[in-house]
DNA sequence: CTCACAACTGCAAGCGCTTCCACACACTAC
DNA sequence: GTAGTGTGTGGAAGCGCTTGCAGTTGTGAG
């Protein structure tokens, strides 16, 4: 293995040098570098990024940790900051979470405290103050996405205003009836995003003076099986059928799409349903959502480490909302006149 | 930040019997490995990997490279592979290439070189010589899943066989009139994997006496939107239709689902459709389908590397053969008899 | 009782870089 | 002329571990 000793030796230059001119920080003379450059070039030399790290303290190394890969959210966050990662020259280490409390456990405890990373991204985790206390101990810049994450940064969207925006949506369209799809218990832990957006339904529909019914909301684990299976269940057993179904999420959306489907019913013409994310099966389905964006806030949550990491600041604690669009598809309609 | 000396100072042990305790190697009292246990222990010191790898050579840390990690059988074997590492205490390293030839270009020229991995799993790529012997010339154990490697150990599973079985399948059922789904010729650079499946749906065909039509093979990107697209073409433009469509993949098949349903089909009543993989979704549709436990395959890769790894063994050029399960939901079934 | 050998331990030499420091040299400013 | 400033360079001290080697002890065999 060539080192950088090697390199030194080759263009006639100390290793001090070499090293401060392939790394771009300090002064060197156009010269040397040039020279540097070219014989790391024809030795095929790659630095050592152990030994680097080791020196330096900088890793070149960011850590996402997710709770799952699998669903539509976390791999689009994951595709966006890998690229943005990629870009940089950054490293990504990723900790899936799972569903493994002993997995959560040995990564908080042991994973990321390995000084292997320059910063960490946690993703839909609501982290215990020990967990937070753990992570602020190793010194590195945190950055959240998809709700708050107490002393570090984050990186959310506005859940209870878009789900006004969503509610409205069918509102605005003349529906009166309509159903709501949201979160299991379990997933209101991390961030209550299910109740926030539930309490954004709720207050849509209030404000309209339209009746939330208890029996037209039901919940689902946020995939599209789950979801298929209560919004079944919605469409089978209520005396009265709703007009629209709004679902927390897309893959909850496109879950009651499938099921609607098994009864009979023509979208949007027998019931509208609309979703929350910008999933890229909403496009085939012709589905109505609010796009998140979730590859850009991957992007996003890099592009703040990054910054906070070059800067050598504290990353401050800061809320940044992403922004939304309201994207309307076919899934949407005006209520027919004779639908229940 | 507490470091291994002030464990050994705090157990009254040198360093290096405390890193042998810790570590587990070489001979170490019981009595000296408690001691050295404890004090690490009550300072919660964790070891720097980069220093323990810069003095040892072993990173603890694999690098697991792939086209996306948003395809169903990508995040699938993230998952599985993810899973088993943590397991083992290592970390993953997650190399999304996507769709930038520069950044595959910088992950092989770069990355991979950057001695911080101990191994890498490679998912669905055609490495070239050069980058084969790259990867080779850090020395590190390679494993590929999804295809052949050269001079590299794969896991695969038998495309041609499962298409066989796949179409043998609606063959058995009496269906002469079988469509495929094969994936675009970008995709069959890597590894072949529509060209084989196809043969296999042809050699099926053949076999059976039935004719191959060539207007009843198209292709699509392996994706739900691209077969939903390219299905629609078929269900359309044909003046005959098929009775029976069998994709490459299950993405594909959920597509074609969703694409007959577009044009008042029912399944399996006017079409039956299969595909391959396993996919999650495919039980909530109801998808006829041939499982290739992604995610065990995921698993199996980690196991074999951890292996050479720990034995200190080159890992030998192999072929393994994941197992397969045909799994026959209700998207399948004995044609209509007047369905055309 | 001596010797061989094993079990345990500590010293110290790295692993391959980064970066502080000192130094040499060119300038400009007085 | 001297002092002051800035740029470019190399020497060498680490970064925090692992591990080869040698030294110490305890054991059973000869």
């Amino acid at each position: 293995m060539t080192g950088i000793k090697d390199v030194a030796e080759r263009a006639g230059l100390s290793v001090a040098t070499v090293s401060r001119a392939l790394s771009g920080k300090g002064n060197v003379s156009p010269t040397s570098r040039e020279r540097a450059r070219a014989a790391a070039a024809e030795l095929g030399f790659v630095l050592s990024y152990h030994a680097s790290s080791l020196a330096s303290g900088r890793t070149h190394n960011v850590g996402l940790v997710v709770p799952s890969v699998h669903r539509w959210f976390f791999s689009a966050v994951i595709e966006g900051a890998s690229a943005a990662l990629l870009e940089a020259g950054y490293d990504l280490t990723l900790y899936n979470i799972g569903e493994n409390p002993a997995h959560r456990q040995s990564v908080f405890s042991d994973f990321l405290l390995r000084k292997r990373v320059d910063a960490v991204i946690a993703v839909s985790l609501e982290l215990s103050e020990d967990e937070i206390e753990q992570l602020h101990a190793v010194h590195r810049p945190i950055v959240g996405i998809g709700g708050p994450l107490p002393g570090a940064s984050t990186i959310r969207i506005d859940d209870s205003g878009i789900a006004l925006k969503a509610t409205n949506h069918l509102l605005g369209l003349g529906h009166t009836k309509i159903a709501h799809i949201t979160g299991n218990e379990a997933y209101d832990q991390d961030f209550h995003l299910p109740g926030t957006r539930r309490s954004g339904f709720e207050k849509a529909m209030n404000d309209a003076g339209c009746p939330v019914r208890p029996e037209w909301i039901v919940s689902a684990d946020f995939t599209i099986e789950g979801a298929y299976a209560a919004a079944r269940q919605l469409l089978a057993s209520a005396p009265e059928r709703p007009t629209a179904v709004f679902a927390a999420s897309d893959e909850m959306a496109i879950g009651t799409i499938l099921a609607a489907r098994d009864f009979g019913l023509r979208i949007p013409d027998d019931l509208s349903v609309m979703g929350i994310d910008g999933h890229d099966l909403g496009n085939v389905l012709g589905l109505t959502t609010i796009d998140q964006d979730a590859k850009g806030q991957g992007a996003l949550a890099v592009r703040t480490l990054l910054g906070a990491i070059n800067n050598g600041l504290v990353l401050e604690p800061a809320d940044t909302e992403h922004p939304t669009k309201l994207v309307v598809r076919t899934s949407t309609a005006v209520p027919r006149p004779g639908a229940s």
